[in-house]
RNA sequence: GCUCCCAUCGUCUAGUGGCCUAGGACACCACCCUCUCAAGGUGGCGGCACGGGUUCGAAUCCCGUUGGGAGUGCCA
């Protein structure tokens, strides 16, 4: 037996949807549970469509995913305009054999047929003119009288008339090739045995699966999964919603994280949590257990999610994917950015990061000359009756104490108990002297590694700014 | 309109006739921990769309109703 061709067979335009990865990844993961092949095929049949850095954009896509182009189990990127000419040899046998014939109604013409005769769709009014290829005549299919069915692997069983499928068109007027065709012609070509994709889809399968059957070839397997909507339940869609799988990326969401929150959308990992690497989900997924009804991609519990992944991440880990999100568009002087500091506060701050793309705003005052300013959180925590007090005590203690968390803590705990106050009142002026921010880090940590000079600099100019 | 698909907490799901007083996760709420914010811990809120069958027994099987969705192109 030979092993299974699984493909995936986008199209080109422009952006990666959540959606096709989500269909990728299912894919992706059948591949290497059954040791199949992964065949990537653009589908650029329409030609307004087809520009070869989106080409490349899928690839990175996929390669972000864990789809790596350059593995033994992935095959292509196969370009479905390279097979125009197996299209139409395709379509010109079936015409041959009286399984499809010519039509020299427009569009409109069609429309306005069905329009006149109350029915819908065409009509089938040329199907024994014996006409011949001719400008502008299309090429349409016979459908056969009788039922299709299709056996598909997530959803059962499912039963088509054949008188309410309607012959649709093979080859344009313009003799170039229609997706169905083409879709089928390359599956066959490239000996792909499971089809699984999205279920907009599964309306289109009985003519497709007649399409094997005229072409004397057995039809694949076909799994339909459920389509991915919105918070009003509707497909998503490239207008309304979030859906580019680089907008994601470069906000800093994971790939781990997004791929395990992309596969427990209609399915989920056995156990009672969903937070898995991708090897259990290729031991443990399966076509069949997957459900049956749109799932609802939400942003929310993505971020979830990669709060999580990025929480599992090694310290090094954490540093080395933080990288890209102090380098390109950040608030401070590049030259003012000191990897060593960074290093010493990246423990601190990951366990209080949802998206990478929060990083920046976390660490900046470290690498700012001046912390940045904020009138609401001055004004909030300045305008306490101890607030100059304690950054007094916090000058003096700071000049002589050892330089450690620890020691840094007990000088405001020392204030602080004087007034018999509480740390988490006394702390917010300090806070805000030196981070410019109401929230973030551990303070003492942070005041340790911004240095004994530059804190008490900071500590000693928002003291003067008091009066 | 027509064809097809679907229906468990707000959301993602577990559940394949008795183990279900329906389990987990996200979100939300409360408490604990605590130098802020997180993280973590504990607890709480909350669901089998409805109506008929079948069965000793239905979230699970069947039928209907209602409600969602997809498709309906000389797009892919």
């Amino acid at each position: 037996m030979d092993s299974p061709r699984y493909r995936f067979a986008p199209s080109p335009t422009g952006f990666f949807h959540v959606g096709g990865a989500r269909t990728a990844l299912y894919n992706w993961a059948l591949v290497q549970r059954t040791g199949g092949t992964f065949v990537l095929r653009i589908e650029d049949t329409d030609e307004s469509r087809n520009s070869p850095e989106w080409t490349q954009g899928i690839i990175d896509a996929l390669a972000w995913l864990g789809i790596d182009s350059s593995s033994p189990r992935f095959e292509g990127p196969y370009f479905q305009s390279a097979n125009a000419g197996l299209h139409r040899d395709a379509a010109m046998g079936l015409f041959e054999e009286g399984k499809a014939y010519w039509c020299d109604l427009t569009a409109e013409q069609v429309q306005a047929r069905a329009k006149e005769t109350g029915g819908q769709g065409y009509d089938g009014h040329s199907r024994d003119r014996g006409l011949g290829p001719g400008p502008g005549h299309v090429l349409r299919f016979r459908v056969p009288e009788g039922m299709t069915v299709v056996d598909d692997l997530v959803r059962g069983r499912v039963e088509f008339q054949n008188d309410t499928i309607e012959d649709f068109v093979l080859l344009r007027g313009n003799g170039s090739p229609m997706f169905l065709l083409a879709n089928v012609v390359d599956d066959i070509e490239m000996r792909i045995t499971h089809v699984v994709r999205a279920e907009e889809h599964l309306p289109n399968t009985p003519k497709q699966q007649l399409l094997w059957d005229a072409l004397g070839h057995a039809a694949p397997v076909w799994a339909h999964v459920p389509v991915l909507v919105n918070e009003q339940r509707k497909k998503l869609s490239k207008r309304r919603d979030k859906v580019a799988l680089e907008q994601y990326r470069a906000e800093g969401i994971l790939a781990d994280a997004m791929i395990n929150y992309l596969m427990t959308l209609g399915w989920a990992p056995a156990g009672d949590t969903e937070i898995v690497p991708w090897e259990r989900i290729v031991g443990d997924f399966r076509l069949e257990d997957v459900n049956h009804s749109p799932a609802f991609f939400d942003v929310k519990k993505l971020a979830a999610f990669n709060g999580d992944h990025v929480r599992m991440m090694s310290p090094e880990a954490f540093i080395e994917a933080s990288q890209p999100f102090l380098q390109g568009d950040v608030p401070w002087a590049h030259e003012r950015f000191d990897a060593g500091t960074f290093a010493r506060v990246a423990p601190l701050i990951q366990t209080r990061i949802g998206a990478l793309s929060e990083i920046p705003a976390m660490v900046d005052f470290f690498f700012l000359a001046d912390p940045p300013s904020d009138p609401d959180a001055w004004t909030k925590t300045m305008s306490s009756d101890f607030a100059a007090d304690a950054l007094d005590a916090m000058s003096a203690g700071l000049a002589a104490c050892p330089w450690d968390a620890e020691s840094v803590k007990a000088v405001l705990e020392a204030f602080t108990d004087a007034r018999g106050l509480k740390l988490g009142k006394t702390q917010a002026p300090v806070r805000v002297a030196v981070t410019g921010r109401t929230v973030g880090p551990p303070l003492f940590e942070s005041i340790q590694i911004l240095g004994r000079d530059e804190s008490m600099r900071r500590i000693t100019a928002a003291r003067a700014r008091i009066d």
